[in-house]
DNA sequence: TATGATTTGACAGCGACTACCAATTAGTAG
DNA sequence: CTACTAATTGGTAGTCGCTGTCAAATCATA
């Protein structure tokens, strides 16, 4: 996760270097634990041994274990650049070139590290569960931003459904897309919401 | 709880009539001490000396704490009922009809029961992320009979996206419907499945 | 260099949970 | 009814994730 110390707000001094630093360490110290032996199999004392912290240390870092695994960049930006579409796109055009640059823009290494991610997620039911929590806290701030984009109130029915299957979609894709490149990704999540727009017929 | 004493097996004896009341205990005891004093502020200890157990006896009944409020009866109902639909209704309808069915028939005093765990679940952000667990296993339950009735695999793109905008309105609602009631809910469900049959606009 | 601010390490303790063994209870056969 | 077996329960030790506290170490500044 060197991305996440390049992404971290301007380094002012060695103390905020050092810290993006141990970041980082803590959280590819925990991955490579995970991937070699198992989420529940690698205790708090294993990472912060491995990171060359104290387990205090790692708390102060990380409020959880879960939270090595969960903490997701992309999100942010993704809404980010839903709001910054022009605005006589229709919403679910705004969300899909959100999405489409977003993903372009990555990096290779960093779609890696999300993949991993994903994987661990996929192969522990509390980490799932939690990733779900987050799934769920996009959907509000996509519905808040459609709601925007559209005049209307972000608590409307309508809109909130439709949010909910946005996300839905797209989560649900990347879940089960686990060998998609980038671009194979986002070709599907244009292919699901464009069945979304006419209907699902089942 | 005590449809669930109800709805076990038929009691072959006192063993097995011991066993259903002292899971009913345990619960009643949990739900009633989580809403006096809180989800986390209420130990193991506690409810289980309110039940009259051990702890190590809890832990026989339930696998963990948030299973006290997680577990629900009526999702098997609910597949059930939808396998049960005449094969030449929509997936969508089914389904609609499925839920129906089930929620109809539910006693008063288990809709409260079920009103009261919603409310703790909304409350506590672990228990929120254990039921979204619990939702997206329904949900690709779901998927597999809806693949069965309409002669298709359950890893079909199309599938795949009704399922995953399925599971993101079903969130959407859970977590934004503060406080509507479990009925007034399953309204809300149905009517964001006939948006998603006749398409996504915004 | 001295001082104050910040960060880290160590440690005690809590609660959820696991696993084991002895005690208790229920069921069955003679 | 008694004896024996099977099943259930209680008690306990221990692990792990996590919280909070205090002392030590490090960084920043005058």
């Amino acid at each position: 996760m060197s991305s996440l110390a390049d992404n971290a707000l301007p380094p002012l001094g060695l103390r905020e270097r050092k810290k993006a630093k141990t970041l980082a360490a803590i959280q590819a110290a925990a991955l490579k634990l995970f991937r070699k032996q198992g989420y529940d199999a690698t205790t708090i004392e294993q990472i912060a041994a491995a990171a060359e912290v104290s387990p205090s240390t790692f708390f102060r870092y990380f409020p959880t274990k879960e939270d090595v695994v969960l903490l997701d960049l992309t999100d942010p930006l993704v809404i980010e650049a839903f709001r910054a579409q022009p605005p006589e796109l229709s919403a679910i055009q705004a969300l899909r070139n959100a999405v489409r640059s977003v993903f372009d823009q990555l990096p290779d290494d960093e779609f890696e590290v999300i993949r991993q991610r994903e994987e661990l997620i996929l192969a522990n039911p509390e980490l799932q569960a939690r990733m779900l929590g987050e799934i769920a806290g996009m959907v509000r701030l996509v519905a808040d931003v459609a709601a925007e984009r559209t005049g209307r109130r972000a608590d409307e029915f309508e809109l909130r459904v439709a949010a909910g299957a946005l996300m839905g979609v797209a989560f649900g894709l990347m879940l089960t897309e686990l060998d998609a490149s980038p671009r194979d990704l986002i070709a599907l999540f244009d292919a699901g919401l464009e069945q979304l727009e006419t209907g699902i017929k089942l």
